[in-house]
DNA sequence: TCTGGGGTCCTAGGGCGA
DNA sequence: TCTGTCGCCCTAGGACCC
C-alpha cells in the first residue's frame, strides 16, 4: 500500500500558522516578483480566483474581498516543509518526498494494520507538531493514492481528511467520480484529446482499448493506465539526487544591454554553483537562454538557449560564469527587450567521483576558494562575498511588497509576545 | 506598469560507429 | 573499399508535475 500525504494550501497554511487570525479568512500567495497567483487558501478559492492568475488582473477582486496577500516567503515554507517531512519520516521506512508539500509513503508488511486509524495519527501528529493541515490518501498505487488523497481533501466532513481506496468497489466509485483531466498526469493537452474522443471520467480511461492508449499516449499513458487499475507500475523513488539545477528569473524591468544580461545572468551561474557545492556535485554541461516578453506581442521577439559544455566537471562560480559568459555572448542580439534569463546545469556528477582529462585540469584553488567563499557568506550573511562580475551595486530588486518574516530561520525576524 | 520558478520524463530524428 | 542497416547517443521539443 502506498499513502500519498500532501499538506493542505500548503503556503497560505504555512501563513497561518503565524497568524491565526488568518484562518477562516481568504489568503492568497504571490510568485516571485509578486507576478501570479500561486497559493489559495479554500475561502480564495471559493472567490473564483483561479491558480495562476497574475496578480494585477485581480487586484480589484482582491482588494473588495479583503483577501490577505503574501508575496512567497521560501525560507518560512522551506523551513515549515523540512518539519513535516521529518515527522512523516517516522510513521514509515520508505518514503518518497514529492515535493515541497507532498510526500508518497510505502508501507510494506502493514498488511493487518488498521490503516485508517495509522493515516489519523498521521494527520493529528503533523497538525499538532508544525500546525500545518494534511489530508492522507491510502492506496495499492502511487496515482490511486492520490486519487485517495484528493477524496480525502474534497470531502473532509465525511472523511476527517483520511480515505482508503481499498476495495474493488471503492477504486470503481472513485474512478467514475474522477473527471478525467484530475487524474495526476493528464494535462490540459491530454484531457482535450480524450474528451474529443468521449473519455470523460478516469473510468472511461480504464476502459479504452491498451493499443490505443500507448500509440496516442505513448507508454507514459499505459502507466496511467495501469495504476488505475490497480496493478502498481510506479515504485517510491528514494532518491534525491538531482539531474538538472536552474536558476531562471523574470526581471523586473526589460534589459537591452549586453552588460545588464551579463551581469544577471553571472549572478544566477553563481547561484547554481553554490547550488552543485551544496549537494556535492560537479556539472559537465551549462545551458543559458533569454527571452524577450512574450506577452507583449507588439514588441519584436526573441527567445534562444545554447549549450556550453565545460572541459572539466566543476562547481566553481568562477568557471561557471566563465561558460555563462560565453554563452551568453553567442545569443545575445542587440536591439530586443529582455525579459527572462536563467542559466541551468546539467550532466551532474557526485564531487568524488570526479573524470579527469588528459590536457585540461581544474584549477588546483578553486575548491578551497570555494569552500572558502561559502564559509564567509554562511558566517556574515547570504552573497556579502560575491565575483567582480556580479551585481554588486544591486542595483535590480525583486518586488515582494508583502513578504511576512522568516519566523523559523532568522533569529532578527522571530515571533515576540509581549505581556500586558 | 504589472503575467513565476524549478523540476522530470518521453519521443522523434539526426549523427555516427560497428 | 564502398554501401546499407542497426543501434546507441545526443538534442530539441513537448508533455507533465508542484
Amino acid at each position: 500500500m502506498f499513502a500519498l500525504i500532501d499538506c493542505n494550501n500548503f503556503y497560505a497554511s504555512c501563513e497561518r500558522v503565524f497568524r491565526p487570525d488568518l484562518n477562516g479568512k481568504a489568503v492568497v500567495i504571490l510568485s516571485n516578483n509578486d507576478g501570479c497567483i500561486i497559493a489559495r487558501s479554500n475561502e480564495a478559492k471559493a472567490l473564483g480566483i483561479p491558480m495562476g492568475a497574475p496578480a494585477f488582473k485581480w487586484k480589484e477582486v482582491l482588494e473588495k474581498n479583503k483577501v490577505h496577500v503574501y508575496s512567497s516567503n521560501y525560507a518560512l515554507y522551506g523551513d515549515l516543509s523540512s518539519r513535516v517531512m521529518n515527522i512523516l519520516a517516522r510513521f514509515s521506512p520508505d518514503i518518497e518526498i514529492y515535493s515541497i508539500d507532498e510526500a508518497f509513503l510505502q508501507f510494506t508488511g502493514f498488511e493487518h494494520f488498521d490503516l485508517l486509524n495509522y493515516g489519523n495519527q498521521i494527520r493529528t501528529t503533523v497538525v499538532k507538531s508544525t500546525g500545518i493541515p494534511i489530508s492522507v490518501g491510502f492506496a495499492p498505487t502511487k496515482v490511486l493514492a492520490k486519487v485517495a488523497n484528493r477524496i480525502a481533501k474534497k470531502f473532509p466532513e465525511k472523511t476527517n481528511g483520511v480515505y482508503c481506496i481499498d476495495s474493488e468497489e471503492k477504486r470503481i466509485k472513485a474512478l467514475k467520480w474522477l473527471a478525467v483531466e484530475d487524474i495526476w498526469g493528464i494535462g490540459p493537452s491530454y484531457s482535450k484529446r480524450l474528451k474529443l474522443h468521449k473519455i470523460n471520467t478516469a473510468y472511461d480511461f480504464v476502459n479504452a482499448p491498451n493499443e490505443w492508449v500507448r500509440k496516442e499516449f505513448s507508454v507514459v499513458g499505459l502507466r496511467l493506465k495501469r495504476e488505475l487499475e490497480g496493478k502498481s507500475s510506479l515504485s517510491l523513488e528514494q532518491s534525491s539526487s538531482k539531474k538538472a539545477i536552474a536558476t531562471t528569473r523574470s526581471f523586473e524591468k526589460m534589459y537591452t544591454q549586453f552588460e545588464e544580461l551579463r551581469e544577471r545572468v553571472s549572478t544566477f551561474a553563481v547561484s547554481c554553483s553554490e547550488k552543485l557545492r551544496r549537494q556535492k556535485s560537479h556539472c559537465s554541461m551549462l545551458m543559458v537562454f533569454v527571452h524577450t516578453n512574450s506577452h507583449r506581442k507588439e514588441q519584436a521577439q526573441y527567445s534562444r538557449n545554447i549549450m556550453v559544455k565545460a572541459v572539466y566537471p566543476t562547481n566553481s562560480s568562477i568557471d561557471l560564469v566563465r561558460l555563462a559568459t560565453a554563452g551568453l555572448k553567442k545569443i545575445y542580439k542587440e536591439g530586443y527587450h529582455y525579459k527572462k534569463a536563467g542559466v541551468i546545469v546539467m550532466g551532474l556528477t557526485p564531487e568524488h567521483t570526479k573524470q579527469f582529462t588528459l590536457f585540461n585540469e581544474d584549477h588546483p584553488k578553486h575548491p578551497v576558494l570555494m569552500q572558502t567563499i561559502d564559509r564567509l557568506n554562511q558566517k556574515i550573511g547570504k552573497q556579502k562575498i560575491k565575483l567582480a562580475c556580479q551585481d554588486l551595486g544591486r542595483t535590480w530588486k525583486m518586488n515582494q511588497e508583502k513578504l511576512s518574516p522568516r519566523y523559523t530561520t532568522n533569529l532578527s525576524e522571530i515571533l515576540a509576545i509581549y505581556a500586558k
